[in-house]
RNA sequence: GGCGCGGUACCCAAGUGGUAAGGGAGAGGUCUGCAAAACCUUUAUGCGGGAGUUCGAUUCUCCCCCGCGCCUCCA
């Protein structure tokens, strides 16, 4: 089967195959970094990540862009407002950004571009589209024409007629300098106090879309393969981006584009001028673990809302641990050698089930069924002690198969938030405020091991009192013991 | 008003013109020194409502109800 995938431009599933061989370029919407990301952003983002890790499973190369936003209205008012320059603000953010990234197991994308280093892209840019009559001035700035590209709309699929100018009871404040409402800015006239740069457009800084056109052709060339953000990016964003960039060069501009659905609290959009939005951090701080947050991210497929809860947040907490014990236990047991023919065939059924849900759209809920069927039976096989020595490497395969696009099997949650300085420190009773996992400050891997020696040594002894003493110890500073015929296992809450 | 997404069990959530995946939670049981983990059994004659097409619809058509998003800040 091949991979097939919504593209918004068409309005329908499509076979995917990149333009040029093997190597497929996408370019990804990311984040203007004025304050933290929330996890409604990251759901955006850890589609990419499925995304490109998926094509990487499939066998191509990837090479992905993803642009910073350090220039806008709101990058600029908070720096002032913070009374640091810009390129300082900014630069806290996208730290932040990048820590975030790291937590969530997202992979470095090739090219993490910021918009302000390529002012002069832009700038020549818009001097083409001027050149080529797409562009206009007035009082200072620069305006795309949108009346001279006939095939305004054909993404967001706008009409004139049904559009209800002012419909979202958004003002655009420069309406008035606009030869025509739809017209948008490729270049804004400097204002007083404001950041701006010096070029032959006049003193100024970029619209919010021109960068976003500069650097995916600066990097990718165009046509591309695969352009992608949120939904709520598809207009304006998506649909002047193609604008600009059909009338600049006057060949297609990204061929499938692909929109992730919104994340929902209490019913509405996570967003921040609604004020209903968690970060990454806020989670952390609540007991949850970053990959917790990524399960939960990447187990509804993107064109489907995500309903985010607490509740939903901790159950996929516990649905990885069923995850990770099946590993655990698959890795540790001992099993007779030999085959079982009747689990043979097993797990070469479920990576092509694992497979034929992603190449559907990247149905990640399927996704998980299939592995999750796997385990169960696994499970199953081994408490019958049907399981043998023969099927378990391709069974740990699948496992593997499927983490290389999940990313969440590894436990580094303590690692790193140790390592990021974001570790909560243990509380009294040892649980975090909604019951998730609390993130404690370490004992090391040797001093869990020493206590579990001490304790294994009790049990020998069948001083369970002190054994259990122990196993309480060590629950209270966050990790789990559990008795198998092949030792003890323990693991981080 | 235009365009789009959704309404499936207690919660999250797949899916198909042929009689409802998976996960979490709950209940009972097995195993265990006790736990934990795991396994077994169990929880929707039902898929927002109505009509239609069909041998058969949750799945197709039409109408309606409800929630959400975008319609120039938004992932």
């Amino acid at each position: 089967m091949a991979l097939r995938l919504y593209n918004t431009l068409s309005g329908q599933v499509e076979e995917f195959a990149p333009l040029e061989g093997n190597r497929v370029r996408i370019y990804t919407c990311g984040p203007t970094v004025y304050d933290y990301g929330h996890i409604g952003n990251y759901r955006t983002f850890v589609f990419q990540d499925v995304l490109r890790r998926y094509l990487r499973y499939r066998g191509y190369e990837v090479v992905q862009v993803m642009n910073v936003t350090d220039v806008d209205d709101k990058t600029i008012r908070n720096a002032k407002a913070a009374g640091m320059p810009l390129r300082a603000y900014t630069d806290q953010f996208i730290q932040a950004f990048k820590i975030d990234r790291e937590l969530l197991n997202l992979e470095p994308v090739e090219h993490f571009v910021r918009a302000t280093d390529h002012i002069d892209d832009m700038v020549q840019m818009i001097q083409t589209l001027e050149a080529k009559g797409f562009a206009y001035r007035s009082e200072g700035s620069v305006y795309f024409r949108v009346r001279a590209f006939p095939d305004y709309g054909k993404l967001s699929k706008i009409n004139l007629a049904g559009n209800r100018p002012g419909g979202s009871e958004r003002v655009d404040a420069d309406e008035y300098e606009k030869a025509d409402a739809r017209d948008f800015v490729l270049w804004k006239a400097a204002r007083e106090g404001e950041d701006f740069w010096e070029s032959p457009l006049g003193p100024g800084r970029p619209g919010w879309h021109i960068e976003c056109s500069a650097m995916s052709m600066k990097y990718l060339g165009v046509p591309f393969d695969v352009h992608s953000g949120g939904t709520d990016l598809i207009f304006p964003h998506h649909e002047n981006e193609i604008a600009q960039s059909e009338a600049a060069t006057g060949k297609p501009f990204a061929r499938f584009w692909l929109h992730a659905e919104h994340l929902i609290v209490n019913g509405q959009k996570m967003s921040k001028s609604l004020g209903n939005f968690y970060t990454l951090r806020d989670l952390i701080g609540r007991g949850y673990r970053p990959t917790a947050v990524r399960y939960l991210l990447a187990s509804v497929p993107h064109r489907k809302p995500l309903n985010f809860t607490f509740e939903g947040l901790l159950q996929a907490q516990r649905s990885l641990e069923r995850l990770r014990n099946f590993r655990s236990r698959l890795t540790m047991e001992i099993f007779p050698a030999g085959h079982n023919p009747v689990f043979e065939t097993r797990a070469s059924q479920a990576r092509q089930a694992l497979e034929d849900a992603l190449d559907d759209n990247l149905n990640t809920a399927e996704a998980l069924a299939a592995l999750f069927d796997l385990v169960h039976d696994g499970n199953a096989a081994m408490d019958r002690g049907e399981f043998r020595e023969g099927e378990r490497a391709e069974v740990l395969d699948v496992l593997e198969r499927w983490d290389r696009i999940f990313a969440m099997l590894d436990d580094a949650d303590h690692a790193k938030l140790l390592r990021f300085g974001l570790a909560a420190p243990a509380g009294p009773q040892g649980a975090g405020e909604d019951g998730g996992g609390v993130l404690v400050a370490a004992l090391s891997d040797e001093e869990i091991e020493q206590r579990i020696a001490a304790r294994n040594s009790a049990r020998a002894r069948r001083d369970f009192a002190r054994a259990d003493q122990i196993r309480e110890e060590l629950a209270r500073a966050g990790v789990i013991l559990e008795d198998t015929k092949a030792g003890t296992r323990w693991k981080r809450k």
